[in-house]
DNA sequence: TGTACATCAGTGAACGCGCGTTCACTGATGTAC
DNA sequence: TGTACATCAGTGAACGCGCGTTCACTGATGTAC
């Protein structure tokens, strides 16, 4: 305390808006959403307790870039899933893509935590977060669109198929975040699991 | 304030243990888990902000016996509903079973939430909740047996498939209470979507 | 029916804590000439 | 290459707030005799 010399005390820090979202990334591994705090990611960081304000405004203003940056890393881990198979095995790229979400929601829990938290969606606008936020539902819809014009699955209302496929994928996505099947003891490999329930559904696509 | 005639200051409530759920459960209603504390339970219930530790003792006590109170709800909608048909129709109980646990969500969403909530389900012991936590999940798991042992679905592990049955339902439930659905637009009425999910789910269960 | 006493539920003042926010400031970096 | 100045990022002290918790208390209810 008493000799300040050491640290070269930098009004610099480089990037620090990445390394308060990193930092507040691991305070949401830890506690949950609800710990945390702008002082705490602050503290995290190493760096002035009003350093957050000037980058984020207020607490909103952090979860917001957290979640737009948690939809393009999930928006390139499903496109990068998608390009894995060729154009006519749409059958296959509707399962690769459920299963590329639930692979980034477990990969990236406190991401998709900050993505889905209700407070975030209800108030708005924030049109950079809203317009990244509907584009995995359509990746989700054009697939289904190219498994009906391949008459894999059943004909139907795309949109309703397509919230059917994505709201199994996201319950189980969001069980397997919440770690409630694990906690029960229920589950061993996560994505194990994932591809099981996902060929459930897709079997029920087919055949309904 | 300068008048306090107009009170007669009850030191004794009748049910202040009661009340004090409920207007818990509202606060959670408008502002989320994350609003709820124990002096605005007070506040909401008129009554002095050291009165709530008396009869739960803290935060934690609190959300324990809101879902304590809330499984014991749930298990007895989920019994109505299976009484509601007859033994032979196992395939049926195995819907209304689903459909009684999203209807039970959906009506009830505050005590769904705290059921489920992540900080309740990590740190014990509570002995009490754990017990009546677990009923939900062999209802299901017997009606899954009942369904196989009159052939109507195909065989497998009988965990495997209540869990898969389970999680699918609870997906669509957290989905339908934390209002992502209907805050994108897409949908109409909970209820006649929870039926859709439930159909594919059990289409998928069939053939798979 | 009446009195004395124990128990129990709720009170209200007090405390320390971490939080968000404000604001004058410091000092590093970038730019003009 | 050197100097003057603007801009911008981060500082640190200060503030008021709502929170959980503690604790001596009050007064209503129940029980013994």
């Amino acid at each position: 305390m008493a000799k300040k010399s050491k640290k070269p005390s930098s009004y610099h820090h480089g990037d620090l808006k990445q390394t308060l979202i990193g930092h507040a990334l691991s305070i949401i591994d830890n506690e949950g959403i609800g710990g945390l705090t702008l002082r705490k990611a602050a503290r995290h960081a190493g760096v002035s307790h009003a350093a957050p304000a000037h980058h984020f405004g207020d607490m909103k203003g952090l979860m917001v870039a957290i979640a737009i940056k948690g939809f393009s890393k999930m928006i390139l881990q499903m496109e990068k899933a998608l390009s894995q198979t060729k154009d006519d095995n749409s059958l296959l790229k509707l399962k690769l893509i459920g299963l590329a979400y639930i692979e980034f929601a477990v990969q990236h829990r406190s991401f998709f935590k900050v993505m889905y938290h209700s407070e975030l969606s209800k108030k708005g606008p924030y049109p950079d977060l809203e317009k990244e936020s509907r584009i995995p539902f359509k990746l989700l819809k054009s697939t289904v669109q190219d498994c009906q014009d391949n008459q894999l699955i059943k004909k139907g209302d795309i949109e309703n198929i397509a919230l059917f496929a994505w709201s199994t994928v996201h319950g189980i996505a969001n069980l397997l975040v919440d770690s409630q099947l694990k906690s029960k003891g229920l589950l061993g490999d996560d994505m194990q699991y994932a591809d099981h329930v996902t060929n459930l559904l897709y079997t029920g696509l087919k055949y309904q």
